[in-house]
DNA sequence: CTCCCTTTCATGCATACGCATCGATCTTGT
DNA sequence: ACAAGATCGATGCGTATGCATGAAAGGGAG
């Protein structure tokens, strides 16, 4: 056994965690589909707009956008040339690296994702804020913050420890 | 202003709580994917299977198995024929409801179940429990079944506040 | 510089998905 | 008992997704 292992707390204990994580995240995540706030847009459309309104101007490589989505890379990529012919992204080239592919939100683009936002905010306010009070808002956040952190630390399961 | 508007916290914190969680869920289910223990399944697949390993004689009908799914009915319905193709569960009549179809693991679909979970929870066991301790655990797990249960009572927004 | 391996994105193809709709059954009101 | 409406699941059809692969550019060793 190593000291990585003395570390971790029992399985039980995590599987039931992230279970219920998990059946969270879908509980809600059916309803907010559910929500008549996203216009033509899937949900998953509005989560790149989303990622790409807080990337700094509005820009963000394809690799980084697949970074933070569960589509694969080809899917993002056809994704964003829909959005593309949609007139609410554009793609360019990136600075110093004639592979790359900058994915840049247009105003109209922005515009769209401040109008679902502002109401989807209202939609997980009522249903998030609704369920939970201030302090367990921020316990929760703090939680999950570190849970993600903590995965850029952890390595994959490779033979890496043979 | 009603009672219920005024006992909601602000906006700002119940997004960014329900932001991180989203990012958490995506960053482990990324993770999870990648892991070499899912056989021939998605891991949606695997999550019907396991929804069903839940339910006593391994039996649901669809709609139950729908009401824990992010897939439409109709999606659910062809993943339940594929499932049952494979010799994973098998489709058969409802007590006293000649429209449902009552959903059952086989023997074979339990094994497979269970093979691919003993898996898959030592991967939980890693990046869940490597990141967070057995009372931070325990608290997420509280939230987040709190923030669950919470989503029955909430009612849709139709008209019925006019 | 050149070769080789890696990284980044696009494309062909098969398949799973969602939307709209249908058929069948249950439920309710009269 | 009957008609009208709701509920449950299946199916047609167009589209989005994933896997495998390709094309183009970066990076490093010789």
């Amino acid at each position: 056994m190593t000291d990585a292992d003395r570390e971790l707390p029992g399985a039980r204990e995590a599987a039931e965690a992230w279970e219920s994580l998990f059946r969270a995240q879908v509980a809600l995540m059916r309803r907010f589909q559910r929500d008549d706030v996203w216009g033509d847009l899937t949900i998953r459309e509005y989560d790149v707009l989303f990622t790409l309104s807080g990337c700094p101007g509005g820009t963000a490589r394809l690799k980084e956008l697949g970074e933070g989505s569960l589509l694969t890379q080809p899917s993002l990529s056809r994704m964003v040339e829909r959005l593309e012919q949609a007139g609410l992204v554009e793609r360019g080239p990136v600075q110093g690296d004639a592979r790359g592919v900058a994915v840049c939100l247009t105003p109209e683009g922005r515009r769209v994702q401040r109008e679902i936002g502002r109401r989807h905010v209202r939609s997980i306010r009522r249903l998030v804020g609704g369920a939970l009070d201030t302090e367990e808002l921020a316990t929760l956040r703090a939680l999950t913050d570190k849970l993600r952190a903590a995965q850029a630390q952890i390595p994959d399961p490779s033979g890496s420890d043979a």
